[in-house]
Parts: structure tokens; sequence; C-alpha cells
DNA sequence: GTATTATTTTATAACTTAATAAAATTTTAT
DNA sequence: ATAAAATTTTATTAAGTTATAAAATAATAC
């Protein structure tokens, strides 16, 4: 294969094994040696893909939010009502869970450990994120779809604590288990806000 | 005060450090220096009151769980609908939010960290709560209060997905905000799993 | 096949870290 | 006040850390 080709093949697997090593050591408890390892060259090696550990958190977390506040749009702007669309978010937010699970948890768990310009950006997103779902509560309510009641903020929180506490337990069995799972966590949320 | 008062007076106030320093910065991103530096003294000197930076983990943790099993028990054991009995133990799981942020957060997202024993002892209790918190869901089903075709273990860890992500935005202001939002998730929850 | 480019290794510097031991200091008991 | 006990500091060790630079090797292009 060719050099425009294979590069960001390589690249990718390096960024793959960091994002693993994150995930599973955290990025304090993580050495750049345990990365190296897992990639089967030395320590120093991963310097030429990365310009350091940072930028390599940075760039795990980026991927680990990519895309799901454009998905979130999408699902706002359908025409579905209040709780479809909820109930869909849900089941997008955890599809990564599946097929990115390392990017994902290391976004969740250890983008606090991001320093100043990239874990600004990062936040950004995860507060867009929150700002979007929250709406979607919000046209719930405002459609007498969802309790008058309904504390919006505080059913985003829960239903974004409830959907990404899954990602700790998950073992990525198959497809079909994180829809299962998704679609019985939008059952409790949507269950316990509509009117 | 005699030494009896005050010896144990420091202990707390050194763990206090510990869970503070652990839960801003990690286990693995916090340095016995760290430590040091919040009760001013110099970095040899909690190793009077500690082993190692790993048993100070350890005993935080511990502290962390600390009555969460019996709290649980006497919920279980109470003459009290099953919805009622979720609603309380919820509430009774959130209280230490208030009163005991760091310990609680350390040993939510830094046990894991923990080595052999101490890991293997805080896990157990945490499974015990976990079973105990299901059979308040089984209960809820065999008495007919809940949907029939509910997944007891996955209401579980929904309501403690939901439930533990408090502490990661929680700002411990009032007792009262934190009975608030209890409530408020106790009806998310039970809303979605009513018959 | 040789030049060029990409990738990895070797070697090393500069720091940080956890932990120990002994000495110094402070506190408490009598 | 003085002895004993508790607490903290000083000094140090040994290991592990990120990162850099230059050399060596491997892959690709022509």
């Amino acid at each position: 294969m060719s050099r425009v080709d294979n590069k960001p093949k390589r690249f990718t697997e390096v960024l793959d094994a960091a994002a693993e090593v994150f995930a599973e050591k955290g990025y304090h408890g993580a050495s750049t040696t345990d990365i190296a390892d897992k990639l089967e060259i030395k320590q120093a090696g991963i310097y030429y893909y990365f310009k350091s550990k940072d930028s390599a958190l940075a760039e795990v977390c980026r991927l680990g939010v990519q895309g799901y506040v454009e998905r979130l749009i999408v699902i706002s702007q359908a025409d579905l009502s209040a709780d479809r669309k909820i109930r869909e978010a849900i089941r997008e937010h955890m599809q990564p869970f599946h097929d990115l699970p390392n990017y994902v948890q290391v976004f969740q768990y250890e983008r606090r450990y991001l320093a100043g310009e990239s874990r600004a950006e990062v936040n950004k997103l995860a507060s867009k994120y929150e700002g979007e779902l929250c709406r979607l509560f919000e046209a719930g309510v405002a459609a007498g779809d969802f309790r008058q009641d309904l504390d919006c903020k505080l059913a985003t929180l829960a239903l974004l604590g409830m959907c990404n506490s899954v990602t700790v337990w998950y073992d990525g069995k198959s497809k079909k288990q994180i829809q299962r799972i998704a679609d019985h966590y939008a059952d409790f949320i949507i269950g316990g806000i509509l009117r």
C-alpha cells in the first residue's frame, strides 16, 4: 500500500494503543513505555507520532467526543416526538460505547487531566452537547408531552450520568446488546418524565 | 486534650488531606508531596500516618463506602412499599455526597487503582450493595408494583450510574439541595419502572 | 539498485516520585 | 522540671518518568 494510506494507518494504531492504555490505567497511571510496549516498539518511538504524552491524551479525547454534537443536532431537527427524539439520542449516544469504547472512556474519565487549550476545547463540546440534550427535554415540556414541572437540566444530567456509566461495565459483546441497554434506559428515563 | 483524642484527630486531618488530593488530582496524579503540602508538613511526614501511598488510598476508599450496605439493609427490611424503599435508598445513597464528597468520589473513581487485597475487600462491599439494591427491584416486581418485564439488574445499574454521576458536578451547597436531587432522580427511575 | 523518506533504536538528560532512617523538635504525663 | 512519647524534619536512595537528539534500520520511489 502507498505511503499516504500507510502512515495514517500506523498513526491510528498508535492512537489506539494510547487509548487502550489510558482507559486501562488512567492517564497518570499509564506511562509512555506502556504505550510503546503495546506496539512492541521502544519508548522513544512513540514520539515520532506525538509531541507529548499530553497531546496524545488530547487527541484520544477529541476522537472520543467526535460526532456526538453533530449526531444529536440531526436528531433534534428530525420530525419526531420529543420522547422519540430522546430515545434516538440515547441510542446514538451509546453506539460509540461499542465501536470505540477506549476513546469514549478516556474522554469521560481522563479529559479532566488535559491542560488549558485542549481541555477547554473538549469541554466546550461537552457543554454544547449537554445544552442540546437539555433543549430536547424543554421541547417535550413545551409540547405538553412531558411533566410541566420537569427540571430539564436535572433530567439532562440524570440521563447523561445513567448512560455514561455503562462504559464502566459494558463488555462489548455485540451491537445488539448495546441497543437493548439503550432501549431499556430510554424506558426508564422517559417513563419518569412523561406527563 | 489527651493523646487518645488528639492522635485520631490528626489522623483524620491527614486522611482528609489525602482524600481531597486524590479526589482533585486522581490517585496517580497526586503525589505524597501534594498531601503533605495541604497539611503544611514535609513530604516524609505523612509516612508517620501511612505505611504507603497505596494504604492511604485503601483507607480513603474504605471510608468512602462505609455504612452503605448497612443503611440499605435497614431500608430493605423496613415496612414500606417497593417504590418507597427505592426512594429512601436513593436519599441515603446521596447523603454522603454532601457529607464526605471526597471520600465517596475517591471510592467511585480511584478504587480501581487499589492492589489485590484491599481492592477485593472494597469491591466485595460494592457487589453486596448492588445485590441488595437489585433485590429491592425484584421485590417490587414480585409484589406487582413494577413492570413484570423489568430487567432488575439493568435497573440497578441504571440507578447507580445515574445517582453516582452527581458527585462529578455537585457543589455541596446545602443538604436540602442533595435531597431535592435525590427526590427528582427517584421520580425519574420509579416513573420508568412502575407497572 | 540507489536515493529518499519513514520508522525505530540507542543513549542520555533532567526531573519527579515513593519510601526509609536517623536526628531534631514538640507535646504530654508525672 | 524532667522523662517519655508523639510528631516532624533532614537527608538520602533507588527507581521510574518524559522528552530529545542522533544514529541505525527499513520501506518506498524512481
